[in-house]
DNA sequence: CGGATTTGACCCGCGC
DNA sequence: GCGCGGGTCAAATCCG
């Protein structure tokens, strides 16, 4: 079924569509201003140009998991490789609260692996996920199952960013700890998709798992909420806290030149912990310009730009390479 | 022994 | 209404 929300929905459908490749693709907002903004091409915004891939990825090279961007863009948290996003939101999705990062789109991410894209699922799907059906509540102690939670009011499901990545490894380290609660196999595909749940007490952060059926090689990782509790795993020092400090943004750096300064004094600082950063060693080295070279580079790298790409807009400094004019 | 994973069953929404 | 498929539960099992 090839509807809009499909189209949204499945990462498929931008490679397919070409909407989704190195020389443009698409952003979507989940804007209350909704469809006629709903997509936004990155006009000039050219993969291909050396310069300017290297000024936003050199930035987060290797140093910065999706995480910490995610923070650093107020974005829910997901593990490694992105290069874009798309929000199949046509609304604004208010959900994924779980706390502070209240700041709606823009999204960040930054991975190992060479990431295909990123996609913000809808919530419009069903959300019988969002509580447990037979868990406590008193009155059945034969959970399982056929408590009829009396229609739970329809609740709008938290925002879903999907991950695409190329990844030999299923399951990405992205610093938070998270426990497999289930597994099923995917139509059409031989590869199983699995659920995770964030284990932090209080943490809905749910994310599936699944290997892309068309190019085995792309890992497909889809995050569902928000964390609502530090990375546990992750950025130690200075580059850690900086980042993971909602006020971050809302200091110094908004409003300002913010990917070139943000970006040049946070590399060095992160670029010191390496050594220290879990996910570095795992999945994080670096490739600026995916070419034919993967033997030596199991796991490339790269992110992507924030999926309010029209914010960022407003913070890059006019000498950034692809900006675009008003 | 406690936490994580596996896995079959079940629930629920959706399309026909 | 029925079947399908996605998502979740929870008992069993694994593992450190």
């Amino acid at each position: 079924m090839a509807n809009e929300k499909d189209r949204y929905y499945d990462p498929f459908y931008y490679n397919h569509h070409e909407q989704l490749n190195h020389s443009s693709f698409p952003f979507f907002r989940d804007e209350d201003d909704n469809n006629n903004n709903s997509t936004q091409n990155l006009q000039g915004f050219d993969h291909n140009n050396p310069s300017l891939r290297t000024s936003f990825t050199d930035c987060l090279h290797g140093s910065m998991d999706y995480n910490t961007l995610s923070r650093a863009f107020d974005l829910s948290c997901s593990s490694s490789e992105v290069i874009s996003s798309i929000d199949e939101n046509p609304k604004k999705p208010s959900a994924g609260d779980c706390g502070n990062q209240s700041t709606p789109n823009s999204s960040v991410s930054s991975s190992s692996n060479e990431a295909e894209a990123v996609i913000e699922e809808d919530s419009t799907k069903s959300q019988k996920d969002k509580q447990p059906k037979g868990c406590e509540d008193g009155d059945h102690e034969k959970p399982k199952k056929e408590n009829k939670p009396k229609k739970k009011e329809k609740q709008p499901r938290e925002p879903r960013f999907a991950f695409l990545t190329k990844s030999e490894i299923d399951h990405l380290e992205d610093g938070y700890r998270w426990r497999k609660y289930g597994q099923k196999a995917v139509k059409n595909s031989p590869y199983p998709r699995s659920y995770y749940r964030c284990t932090s007490q209080k943490c809905g952060v749910k994310k599936r798992v699944e290997r892309s059926f068309q190019d085995p090689s792309i890992v497909i990782t889809t995050y569902e909420g928000q964390h609502n509790h530090h990375c546990p795993a992750t950025l130690r020092g200075s580059a850690a806290s900086m980042l993971s400090s909602p006020s971050f943004f809302g200091s110094s750096y908004m409003g300002s030149s913010l990917p070139q300064d943000f970006l040049a004094q946070l590399l060095p600082t992160y670029s010191q912990n390496e050594h220290q950063n879990p996910m570095f060693h795992q999945n994080l080295s670096l490739n600026l310009h995916p070419q034919p070279q993967q033997h030596q580079h199991q796991h490339q790298q790269q992110f992507q730009l924030p999926r309010d790409y029209g914010l960022l807009q407003d913070l890059l400094p006019s000498s950034f390479p692809g900006k675009q004019e008003p």
